[in-house]
RNA sequence: GGUCCCGUGGUGUAGCGGUUAUCACGUCUGCCUGUCACGCAGAAGAUCGCGAGUUCGAUUCUCGUCGGGACCG
């Protein structure tokens, strides 16, 4: 068993490692608890996953939280004047913090777009005139919608902002291209968030200890979809003294799997990886695989409340379901499962008027799903660990898609 | 008994002598991947209470009628 140490709070231990492949399982060790991983982490943006309490997040056995600087920017002073995010938010468990990049796109060249990763010709990047927020090599200026003010984040900002929020695990301030994006401004962009990484470390260095434990910071590895770029970046960024790495971009879905490889193979192995923003059950399959240790994605909560629930043999529409007696999914253990609520009355509150009956919805809906996606990484860990990851990787798949491709 | 209002998709409404008859909610379909988002996109759904009249043309004006409401006796 590889057992690596960086120092005496956080450290990453490989367990066990897929046959002739990149994936593994193992531990990483936080100042706030540890995580096993493969492991979805909880997206709870402002230090709390919408509609569902910390509790009930530990009953579904979510080890993890991920929170957001961007949006907790303004309020990251407070959050270390109560002693960090986890007990800020009464998590009191393992957190993590984006470093607000994505926000650069999401007010940018995505503005008001879907991430899509299936269709690539139709992907154009919003007009640079109606976008919120421009790239320059200090950072990012940008539009707040919600303040209705502008404002900057570098990579000293959102090092500054993290330290406060004080998470186990920081992201470095990266900039996310589209799949829109050319090959040319790939390479102008990537060079630029290598030269924000550095300077994430720089000045992550100076206040990585101020809550009086350590927190770890992790270099984000962009690149799109070209090997030569994902391959140098990865070799770039593992030469620098980052605690672990996030892999990022928006994906085409049939490139990732490969891109994740490219990235891994570079890696050193003894430091955890992050899968930026996904959930779908093949992704994270495919991304477990790649040697993806951890994984946070908004979709099992958002699309919880947009009425899409998901099982073992795939994602319904709940408003199909308005007379079904059936569970949400018997297969599942969740608390909304166990509880024996049917379809039709998870229906009833989803279409009800009643705002506790639809708080009530989102409650049971989110925690059906977030368990659903947390399960997943449980039986894939399994998997890794019992040797037959391939097998079980297959026989979800099957079940899930329907299909028997490979 | 008298006077006055009101009657428009499932619901609540806008409107005007010529409109593809407005909007909201609801319904239906689809979407959602480092969350601005109980959200987004699209669709269906109305012989504008009924009858007659004025008019080239009426959902709109007039009369009657039915239904609902208010007020005065």
């Amino acid at each position: 068993m590889a057992h690596y140490k960086n120092n005496n709070q956080f450290y990453f231990e490989v367990k066990n490692k897929i046959p002739g492949k990149l994936g593994r399982t193992g531990i990483i060790h936080t100042p706030h608890g540890d995580i096993e991983t493969p492991a979805f982490i909880a997206v709870g943006t402002r230090g709390e996953v919408r509609f569902v309490s910390m509790n009930e997040l530990k009953e579904i056995q979510a080890q993890a939280m991920l929170s957001n600087g961007y949006h907790l920017r303004n309020e990251c002073e407070n959050i270390k004047k109560h002693g960090g995010l986890a007990v800020w938010s009464s998590w009191n468990g393992p957190t993590i913090t984006d470093s607000g990049g994505f926000q650069v796109m999401s007010l940018g060249s995505g503005l008001g777009k879907v991430v899509s990763m299936e269709r690539e010709q139709e992907v154009i990047n919003t007009d640079p005139k109606d976008r919120l927020a421009r790239v320059t090599e200090d950072g990012v200026y940008f539009y707040d919608p919600i303040l209705k003010k502008d404002d900057f984040i570098g990579p000293e900002e959102s090092m500054r902002i993290q330290c406060n929020i004080g998470a186990d695990i920081h992201m470095a301030f990266d900039e996310l291209t589209s799949l829109a994006d050319s090959y040319e401004y790939n390479v102008e962009a990537l060079k630029r968030t290598e030269r924000w990484a550095k300077r994430s470390l720089e000045e992550h260095q100076k206040h990585c200890d101020d809550l009086g434990y350590h927190q770890a910071l992790y270099g984000v590895l962009q690149g799109g979809r070209w090997e030569d770029l994902r391959r140098s970046t990865a070799k770039h960024l593992s030469k620098m003294d980052f605690d672990g790495y996030g892999l990022g971009g928006a994906f085409l879905k049939e490139d990732l799997g490969e891109i994740l490889r490219w990235c891994c193979e570079e890696l050193p192995e003894n430091k955890p990886r992050h899968l930026l923003g996904l959930s779908r059950p093949d992704d994270i399959l495919i991304g477990a695989e790649m040697g993806a240790d951890t994984f946070d994605c908004v979709a099992p909560t958002r699309e919880a409340r947009h009425g899409r629930i998901y099982t073992k043999y795939g994602n319904i529409r709940l408003a199909k379901y308005k007379e079904s007696l059936e569970v949400l999914d018997d297969h599942c253990d969740c608390p909304t499962c166990k509880s024996k609520i049917t379809r039709k009355e998870l229906c009833r509150l989803y279409k009800s008027h009643n705002p506790e009956e639809k708080r009530k919805y989102y409650k049971l809906a989110s925690i059906h799903n977030l368990r659903f996606i947390l399960k997943l990484t449980e039986e894939i860990r399994d998997a890794i660990n019992n040797n037959c990851f391939e097998e079980y990787k297959n026989n979800f798949l099957k079940d899930y898609y329907h299909t028997d491709k490979k």
